[in-house]
Order: C-alpha cells, then sequence, then structure tokens
DNA sequence: ATGTCCACCTGCTGGC
DNA sequence: TGCCAGCAGGTGGACA
C-alpha cells in the first residue's frame, strides 16, 4: 500500500483494462465505467485488503490472495496480469494474480466497513486494542489451538501462517496449545511477539516467499529474518541450551506449522 | 453457534 | 531429461 501510495496518488485514472474478471470472487462489471476518469484520492488497510479510495466517492477493494502482486511498469508478457490501470502522466498499475486467489471489488468509501468480506473482521494487530488482556478473554472460550485462533481474521485481523508461526516462536508458545491454557502472562508475551514480527516485517521491506515483490519490483527480504518459517530440520536460531533437534513442521489444519520443541512449550 | 475441512487455481520443486 | 506427486502466502462456504 505504501508503496502504490508513493507512486500513483493524486493521479487521475485514464484507461482501465480488465482482462480477466473471474477471480475467485467475480471482479463488477462496472469496474471500468467506475474508475476511468477519476483520481486517486487515497489508500487505506485494513487486514489483508487495501482500499484504494477515489474522488468520485467509491474505493476499489483488493485482496492478493495467496499469489496476487501489484506492479508499476511497463507492460510484460506474463499471462496473469488481469487488470490494468494506466494512468494520465503515462504510469501503469498491473494487478497480477495467477492463482486467482485474489479479489477486486467496489464499494461506496463511505460504507467500506460494512463490505461483507470486512464487517466480520477483528482488531488490526497493531493497534492499540490487541494486547495480552484481549488475547487471554478471547482465548478463554476457545476450543481450538492457538495456531488456528491467531488464524482466524475474526478474532485478530491481518495474521496469516507466516507471520503467525514466527510470533508463537517469539513467544516461546507451541503452535498446538489449547487455546483456554495459555495463561495471561502468555497472551500477554504473544501480543507482543505479534507487534514485534509485524513491525520488524515493515521495516524489512515487505515479506514473503521468493516471488513476492514490492510495487516497484523489487523483492521483499522480510525472509531473511525467518526463524522458523518454512526451516524444517534445520537448528533454530536462537535455541538456550546446547543442541537443538531442529526446527519441526507440523500439519494444523491442512496447513504446515514450523516450531522448536525445546523453546516453544 | 462453533469448529473443521474442502475448493478455488497455477506454478514450482524434488524424487524417481 | 521428463514426469508426477506434493506443496504453497488465503479464506468463503459447506458441512458436522
Amino acid at each position: 500500500m505504501r508503496g502504490l501510495a508513493a507512486a500513483i496518488q493524486g493521479l487521475r485514472i485514464k484507461r482501465v483494462l480488465v482482462r480477466r474478471g473471474d477471480l475467485r470472487h467475480a471482479m463488477p462489471t462496472s469496474l471500468g465505467a467506475t474508475l476511468t476518469g477519476a483520481r486517486i484520492h487515497g489508500f487505506r488497510r485494513r487486514a489483508k485488503y487495501l482500499l484504494m479510495r477515489l474522488d468520485n466517492g467509491w474505493s476499489v477493494l483488493w485482496h492478493l490472495g495467496m499469489s496476487g502482486r501489484m506492479v508499476i511498469g511497463p507492460a510484460t508478457n506474463q499471462p496473469h496480469e488481469h487488470v490494468v490501470l494506466d494512468f494520465d502522466d503515462g504510469k501503469r498499475l498491473g494487478f497480477i494474480d495467477p492463482r486467482r486467489f485474489g479479489a477486486v471489488d467496489l464499494v461506496r468509501t463511505e460504507d467500506e466497513d460494512r463490505h461483507r468480506l470486512l464487517a466480520r473482521l477483528g482488531p488490526e494487530p497493531l493497534s492499540e486494542t490487541l494486547n495480552g488482556k484481549l488475547l487471554h478473554e478471547a482465548f478463554a472460550p476457545k476450543r481450538t489451538s492457538v495456531k488456528a485462533a491467531l488464524l482466524d481474521q475474526n478474532l485478530i485481523a491481518g495474521l496469516g501462517n507466516i507471520y503467525v508461526c514466527e510470533a508463537l516462536y517469539r513467544a516461546r508458545i507451541r503452535p498446538t496449545r489449547l487455546c483456554p491454557d495459555v495463561t495471561k502472562r502468555e497472551a500477554t508475551r504473544l501480543a507482543a511477539a505479534i507487534k514485534e514480527t509485524l513491525t520488524d516485517a515493515i521495516k524489512a521491506g515487505g515479506s514473503s516467499l521468493r516471488d513476492y515483490v514490492q510495487t516497484s519490483g523489487e523483492l521483499g527480504y522480510f525472509q531473511h529474518h525467518w526463524c522458523v518459517y518454512g526451516k524444517e530440520g534445520e537448528p533454530c536460531p536462537t535455541c538456550p541450551g546446547a543442541p537443538c533437534p531442529g526446527v519441526q513442521r507440523i500439519l494444523q489444519g491442512g496447513r504446515s506449522s514450523f516450531f522448536c520443541e525445546v523453546k516453544q512449550k
């Protein structure tokens, strides 16, 4: 969002090209007509949704799914660029999403938070609302693992598989722990760990896997900071005491969890 | 109401 | 070299 704001805020959309509208949620057919001629007024992020606010009362809701990217730059040959915005100053924005798990939708700016994909989201992890007390109370009635709870966007919004693994590692809590068994003290540690993990990732220029790119096309590089995610079999970087058996991978709800059984209790 | 699991897609990697 | 199984950042919705 920051990359987009720096590049295109204030510009007028001259032309809209929708190559494929059949993402997981079909794009509205009025997308082109609503965007053409409008000026980019500003941006907002909510959970993993990007809201691009126009000067005509509409906001464009974007979600990158698993494989989505937004890139400012000239046309390329790659086959999954589904939406292109051309701006009055000659800049060009491409929305690329090979797996088409992403989303593009329109919503009136004043109704953003009532959009069906946003309406039930939990608090932002970097807000003051998220603290040890809130986590502890939210965990009490849950009958799931702490891993599943942190991935639940209705409990806390915006954490994905990577950051949940990393935050639990920092907080020294095993992903398999049941929510009601997490103590107040641990919940406080976890809240702090979540904030630190996200803050570090943002500071490091984004995140993610081999093909993640910033809007400039540069690779995000938080991957250099991962302690456990994707590191099955490797020694845990901060394990107290001598021989660390190494990072383990288990499946929880069909998704990989990475943890160190020595450090995380 | 709550929790679990699948489906939606394409691309890449590693083992044979 | 080629083929194929397995896995991947997310999440809405079907089902128990």
